[in-house]
DNA sequence: TCCAAAAATTAGCCTGCGCTAACCTTAAAT
DNA sequence: ATTTAAGGTTAGCGCAGGCTAATTTTTGGA
């Protein structure tokens, strides 16, 4: 199991650029392109804050390229990335099993606390946690994607199958409206569930969760990920 | 128990003014006065940094005065650094407890996770760790000083007498390679050791911990503080 | 093909928090 | 009493990372 054998040994970028390093990380992975509208909006910045840290991430080698569908993550600004999200998806998992804070809490005291862990701490609490895969959410550590291998967007389940959720996205996390609204519905990783009629012209669908219904606009239903063909 | 039922609806202050903040607290707790000189030495900043910090923090009312004896924290600064300093050593326990920090390096590392530690996790992580009344160092929590009552400084031990071990100084916590001497040698909270002679004219005193002798200079030996009359 | 909307950039501003160099002030020590 | 050292302040600088307002570039649709 690599752990993509890190010799990180260029310094840490700043925490500003931490955040915006782990934010492109999963863009392009998911969605092909870095868009810096769509960084603004995520980070909580006026675009033109943008431009300029983008100025200052291609000197210091983070990325390179300008423009719409110019700018990539370099090597080493994907090693950094990766970095930041597994001390994210960390923090995480000690949130939830030892002090035991709720999945739609851990998200944004993580978020603070992943810029302060040093790669010592993050060895131990890789151990203490058992080298988990995924996050609480059920997103994967950047080297694990194959795990989510199977897992598909709720909107492309047929009506009437069952199916247990397994992975609520990145960027579903950022929403705390959100979060906390599926966990209220008890819906979060190892949910069992079963999609009970979609309505496509009204860009929602409805599930069944035990006996209680919850219906789910298509964009909140494309961030919830599912396992299908559970049973034999 | 109080904990100084904290209402603490004041914005929290930056990093930099929390770690002034803190520092400030213990040096006017345990000398009495507030000397910029020191501060700088302490937090690795040139004095004239200092000086303009100091500024910013007259502003924001976290204290008040200036020059030599002149400087003192306001209510509101001392809330402030209580508060920092609750979740600097709930940190360590936590560094300690769970993920088996070696004392000796919990203290960097909390230096940097104290300040992304928001009330709610304080309150989860005081509930996990058991509401303790002392750091792994031994320094009490803000509002618990009683628990210090009758601990002394090893420089004021007799020679012959027994004693446990049950603090060492914040500022000790300061200085990694003094804090590792000290681990190394099994001088921590809860070693027995007994003072075999002192020598004032060389400002060293040596202590016995089982078979071995360890020679501390007195500045060291006054960061110590141990429990006389252990046995009746 | 052209145009409007979306995206990106530049200019100019601000604050926090570092620094050095120079200069005061205060407190000891001779 | 005077001198020296310690402590403190001011001035002037730099960088990170925010902002608004104005402008330019791209791009997808009519
Ligand atoms: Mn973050
Ligand atoms: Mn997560
Ligand atoms: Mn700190
Ligand atoms: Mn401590």
């Amino acid at each position: 199991m690599p752990h993509t054998g890190k010799p990180e040994n260029q310094p840490r970028p700043t925490p500003t650029v931490e955040d915006y390093l782990m934010t492109m990380y999963v863009m392009e992975r998911d969605y092909g392109e870095i868009i810096a509208a769509r960084l603004a909006e995520m980070l909580n910045v006026a675009p033109a804050t943008v431009a300029m840290t983008f100025r200052r991430m291609e000197r210091d080698q983070w990325l390179t390229g300008k423009g719409r569908h110019g700018v990539h993550l370099t090597e080493t600004g994907r090693a950094a990335a990766s970095s930041v999200i597994r001390r994210h998806m960390l923090t995480e998992w000690l949130l939830v099993k030892v002090l035991k804070v709720p999945i739609h809490k851990t998200h944004d005291e993580a978020h603070n606390i992943e810029h302060a862990i040093s790669p010592e701490l993050e060895e131990r609490m890789r151990e203490s946690l058992g080298d988990p895969q995924v996050c609480p959410h059920g997103n994967p550590f950047p080297g694990a994607e194959e795990v989510t291998r199977g897992w598909v967007p709720l909107t492309e389940v047929p009506v009437g199958e069952k199916v247990v959720v397994r992975r609520i996205h990145e960027f579903a996390e950022n929403s705390p409206e959100l979060l906390t609204f599926l966990v209220e519905q008890g819906i979060l990783p190892g949910s069992q569930t079963e999609v009970i009629e979609t309505l496509p012209f009204n860009q929602t669908l409805t599930i069944r969760l035990g006996e209680k219904q919850v219906t789910l606009g298509y964009p909140a239903a494309r961030f919830l990920f599912v396992e299908r063909a559970v049973s034999a």
